[in-house]
RNA sequence: GCUCCUGUGGUGUAGUUCGGUCCAUCAUACCGGGUUUUCAUCCCGGCGACCCGGGUUCAAAUCCCGGCAGGAGCACCA
């Protein structure tokens, strides 16, 4: 039997963009980022901030940057990442966080939530140590600190919180079904012992709150309504919505993407970049080697790009693998529209163009080129010829007939470039060129895979493109990043 | 070992909820051609996929069962 209401759905349709999100009657959307400030962004929590941003505007609700630096050992917080990331967070979304919260700072109303729910008996101090809990819960068994009465779990606590325990010597627990599938699940930890200073807060809390447990009370405190996160979180959902279960709370939606490895790039956590940058193998966060937000900005990388990219992947729950190309395909045909066109000369050869007839001339002037072939309205670069010395990449150097681009033909013999016409003859191979009266030496910084080479060449006058994209000539494209006292201009490439 | 997620061309992705309009969408890559005084941008054409095996059905990418493969969690990390 054929379903009648089949024959009016549409299949088959390209859905774009961002899926849509299950909304509640008040219709409010309320997200999060909340990344851990142990160091500035990657590439991989770009996905993060595009996404919640994405969503956020989609249902003109609110996204909250949270920093869950509640780990002083493992993955310590960076005390300058905090407003890198807020700035970063800005740069990628193109808006402000609505709410910028720090988790090391609400650290009274974690403690507070805990000890109240110890009180109810729905956490309890465990002072096992890891691996004796381990083997009890492989085998659903309760250990002896879950029985124990809440007057000594309240006693134990306030050991905890006086720093009267060593790291390790308890931990508190949420009071789950011991028979729970799961194994992750089963009394899992909310908080435990750290003496080991905060770099922001200091060595005034002995005691922090856990991912799950932190994230848990703080979504419920700021009335996240959606939480958008990878699918390696997904026990922490689990965990969490047990423990919303136990004090009826309502969990927020939850949407997960998958693994992104990006190909071009080795295996990197935050972790190992920011030993490699405090070691020195890294000039920094933004080194182009690395797969940082900071890295891509600096080449030159549009934001948009990395918005457009994102939100097309979409959020599926496959593991993933893409090559950097991807987003570069992107990038390129947002930037060709803006970035002017200059003349960059790597391992440049100097000739001397002549007259037709083979004399040298003294002045010959200057030519005019579009900044843009495609939209003359922005303008034209004046070329002064000077006596007639330029530079060719000695790549492209051949005895013989060749087109310098936005110029003439020439015939190549020795150093000389005898000028045959003005005219561009069919077929002629072009080539990109620079006088020397209007172009100064230049070295361009080139990531090559673990590798950074210093290209030097012969650079066309930028004239007050600091900081801009350019598109090299025959090359691609790179980002001015400065120009020194003497002259010297400095590149870094961004791709082809 | 236990628990969970995911399998559509080289890489991603749409379609799977509710089986038919799907000889399967779009992008990127690649190949070929065009425009262009750049190897850029732009335009046209081509290539190429439903993990495997059963089952249900007139009809399966879509539903069921069983495999297989990849990934994640089982941290007093996030």
């Amino acid at each position: 039997m054929t379903n009648p209401e089949a024959l009016n759905r549409e299949k088959q349709k390209k859905r774009i963009g961002l899926p849509d999100l299950e909304i509640g009657d008040d219709k409010n959307v309320i997200l999060r980022f909340a990344p851990n400030p142990n160091g500035p962004l990657s590439i991989g929590h770009s996905r993060g901030v595009v996404i919640n941003s994405e969503f956020a505007k989609k249902y003109s609700g609110k996204v909250i940057l949270r920093f869950d630096d509640t780990d002083t050992k493992v993955k310590p917080p960076l005390e300058s990442a905090y407003s890198m990331i807020e700035e970063e967070f800005e740069w990628i979304s193109g808006l402000k966080p609505d709410l910028v919260i720090r988790a090391s700072s609400r650290m009274e109303i974690y403690l507070e939530a805990a000890e109240g729910m110890i009180s109810r008996g729905i956490c309890y101090v465990c002072r096992c140590t890891a691996s004796e809990f381990k083997e009890l819960r492989d085998s659903k068994e309760a250990c002896v600190c879950r029985e124990r009465d809440v007057g000594q779990n309240i006693l134990d606590w306030k050991m905890m919180i006086e720093g009267g325990i060593d790291e390790g010597g308890a931990v508190v627990r949420v009071k789950t079904d011991l028979n729970l599938p799961n194994p992750a699940l089963r009394d899992w930890p909310a908080l435990r012992i750290q003496h080991t200073a905060h770099p922001i807060v200091g060595n005034r809390y002995k005691v922090w709150p856990l991912l799950d447990f932190q994230s848990a009370v703080e979504d419920h405190l700021q009335g996240v309504t959606h939480i958008v996160r990878g699918k390696d979180l997904m026990d922490s959902t689990r965990k969490q919505t047990l423990l919303y279960g136990l004090l009826d709370w309502d969990y927020p939606q939850t949407l997960y993407w998958g693994r992104v490895k990006l190909l071009d790039f080795g295996g990197f956590s935050t972790s190992s970049i920011r030993k490699s940058v405090e070691n020195g193998d890294y000039s920094g966060w933004d080194d182009p080697r690395l797969p940082t937000v900071a890295a891509l900005r600096r080449r030159g990388f549009s934001s948009e790009s990395l918005r457009e990219f994102w939100v097309e992947l979409g959020l599926s729950q496959k593991d993933i693998s893409i090559p950097m190309q991807s987003i570069e395909s992107k990038n390129s045909k947002i930037i060709d529209r803006y970035s002017e066109r200059r003349s960059f000369i790597e391992s440049p050869k100097k000739l001397y163009i002549t007259s037709e007839n083979g004399d040298k001339i003294d002045n010959f002037g200057s030519i005019f080129i579009n900044r843009h072939p495609d939209y003359p309205e922005m303008g034209e670069r004046e070329w002064d010829l000077g006596d007639g010395s330029i530079f060719i990449s000695e790549n492209d150097y051949t005895e013989g007939l060749i087109r310098l681009k936005d110029f003439a033909d020439v015939e190549i013999k020795g150093d000389i470039a005898v000028i045959i016409s003005r005219e561009k003859t069919d077929d002629l191979p072009i080539i990109h060129w620079v006088s020397s009266k209007n172009s100064t030496e230049a070295v361009m910084i080139v990531a090559r895979g673990s590798e950074i080479d210093n290209v030097e060449g012969i650079m066309e006058n930028i004239d007050g493109n600091l900081g801009q994209t350019l598109q090299l000539e025959r090359m691609g494209f790179a980002r001015i990043e400065g120009i020194s006292d003497s002259g010297r201009i400095s590149l870094i490439w961004l791709h082809g």
